[in-house]
DNA sequence: ATGACCCGATAGATTTTCTCTATCAAAACA
DNA sequence: TGTTTTGATAGAGAAAATCTATCGGGTCAT
């Protein structure tokens, strides 16, 4: 019964029965079988369907709820148990927002040191991917923006707040100023991320809370991108600071500090709420409490 | 494997490998195999055995914790989806003290007019056997002391103090006071519950600590027994003044007060502290709440 | 309108898993 | 030392899950 409700939850990410099937590694007729059957042994459809799939009942969502928590719980004992053995071992799953793949290491780096068998899959995503992730264990947790957007249940832990940098040419306009201001970087052609991504609305939103309309040159899904044009030193961009330095300035590159506003976007990690987390995910939170304090600029 | 998860729980409260799979409904060696495949997917051993069952491992205990909150869960979820279609249906199992006894009417009463398809299953318990039931999911809700041990992850609805009074024949020694003390009732021999009731620890502690040393001449773990015994008015006892109220008095047989010190023992609902609870525990904490504030006396 | 395709349901065969009966060996007990 | 109790084991039979193959209803593009 209980493969079943990762039937379901499969079903729920994927929103497709054959490819919720092949992610559980079993055929679509065995996974249509097992969605029958949770039905039947409520009395109740879960699916609404019409020759395809067409997403949940009220009760289909209500069990989904139950089974991401159930599903959770099952995952969380194994690896307790398996911990218990063997000491903290496994895979840790983590999405996190471009901007902030830079600071990741800040926390794996003093995981790995105390948990060396621990390994890591990181990986790029929006913060509402995240969100969305999180809620269907597909990750273990996420690094993303934690006061915009209504976070769902999850724990989290402050890391940094995001403030922004003007990357551009020394011989560009405004390259020779000390700090910018909004309305000035609003001038200037930039290259972002692509408009899913929040920080992008937010970047946006601040320069034309400032009063300019701001001409988006390029745009990219990576900062790996983003930044390999910067550094030609023949476009331009805003980006978290911290991610600046990290990315690294050549000689005719400068970062520069964006004052009025100062931004005030808090960064940090998030995990699913469950009472108690799985045995890696807990160690990730504790290490985040760490890490917060000295990240605190 | 929920199943076995089951079995798991069944073995932790029959301690005996026969009993526990007779109460799963499956036959011994079907048990066996299950708790084996546990193990074998855990990869540890979960129960210490040597030709017979001597407990669990660490891991085992670990394991079972996780049990009980899993097959809580599932069960919890067909309840909800359960009443989604039907409304509030099936059946309550709850466990009380005897002394309370009389008035857990005072909860089904309500409970039954606003949901009439629910069934009820009470069963008499010392107060360590429903903290024990409880927790291995026996039972869904307790009615028992709430300040005297320590209760464990459960949620608590306080519903009456019980204060004591003593029953005896009008013609009997004290049989003509308006009130007694702790001290006189324990120069009186009694009937009272047997000493692996709390109620009979409590009523013997009030009076030793008043200096007396009570003769008991009749104990039970029926307050029918004790009580026919008493309103034949050749018997006394101490019971709870509710209890004495709803039992009835007869013509030779009175219920005096008894101060000094007046007692403190606070009596309340209490379920296992899931979020959320199964929607007929909820139903019934939600009683408890309400009808808490109309039995404070 | 119609043909091609996509999606999920269904049928039947096969494999796997589960559960039972019967029996055994070890420990506890008397 | 015999008897009982308890859990493990073996093997047969039953039940279940899963697979392949196919069907039929919708959708979409031409």
């Amino acid at each position: 019964m209980l493969d079943k409700l990762e039937f379901l939850l499969a079903l729920a990410r994927e929103k497709h029965f054959g490819r919720a099937a092949e992610a559980c590694g079993v055929t679509q007729p065995t996974l249509s079988a097992g969605v029958k059957q949770l039905e039947a042994s409520f009395g109740v459809l879960l699916v609404n369907r019409g020759s395809r799939f067409q997403g949940f009942t009220p009760e289909g969502d209500r069990v989904l709820d139950w089974a991401r928590r159930i599903v959770g719980d099952m995952r969380a004992m194994r690896q307790e148990v398996h911990s218990l053995k063997n000491g903290l071992a496994g895979r840790l799953n983590i999405a996190a927002i471009p901007t902030a793949l830079a600071m990741v290491e800040t926390l794996t780096t003093p995981y790995r040191a105390r948990h060396p068998d621990v390994q890591f899959t990181i990986l790029s995503r929006t913060s509402t991917e995240i969100l969305a992730q999180l809620e269907n264990l597909e990750v273990d947790a996420g690094i993303t923006y934690l006061d915009n957007e209504p976070l769902g249940r999850v724990t989290s832990v402050p890391l940094y707040r995001e403030r922004y940098r003007l990357l551009v040419a020394a011989d560009a306009p405004l390259g020779d100023r000390e700090t910018v201001t909004w309305a000035e970087v609003a001038e200037v052609p930039l290259c972002l991320l692509t408009p899913d991504m929040q920080n992008r609305r937010i970047i946006e939103r601040l320069l034309r809370d400032a009063g300019g309309d701001p001409h988006i040159t390029l745009e990219s899904d990576s900062m790996i991108l983003l930044f390999s044009h910067v550094r030609t030193g023949r476009w331009a961009s805003v980006m978290p600071s911290r991610l600046a330095a990290t990315l690294g300035l050549t000689d005719v590159l400068r970062s520069i500090p964006i004052g009025n506003p100062d931004s005030i976007h808090t960064i940090g990690l998030v995990a699913p709420a469950r009472e108690p987390m799985t045995p890696l995910t807990a160690a990730l939170v504790a290490e985040a409490r760490r890490v917060a304090a000295s990240l605190d600029d």
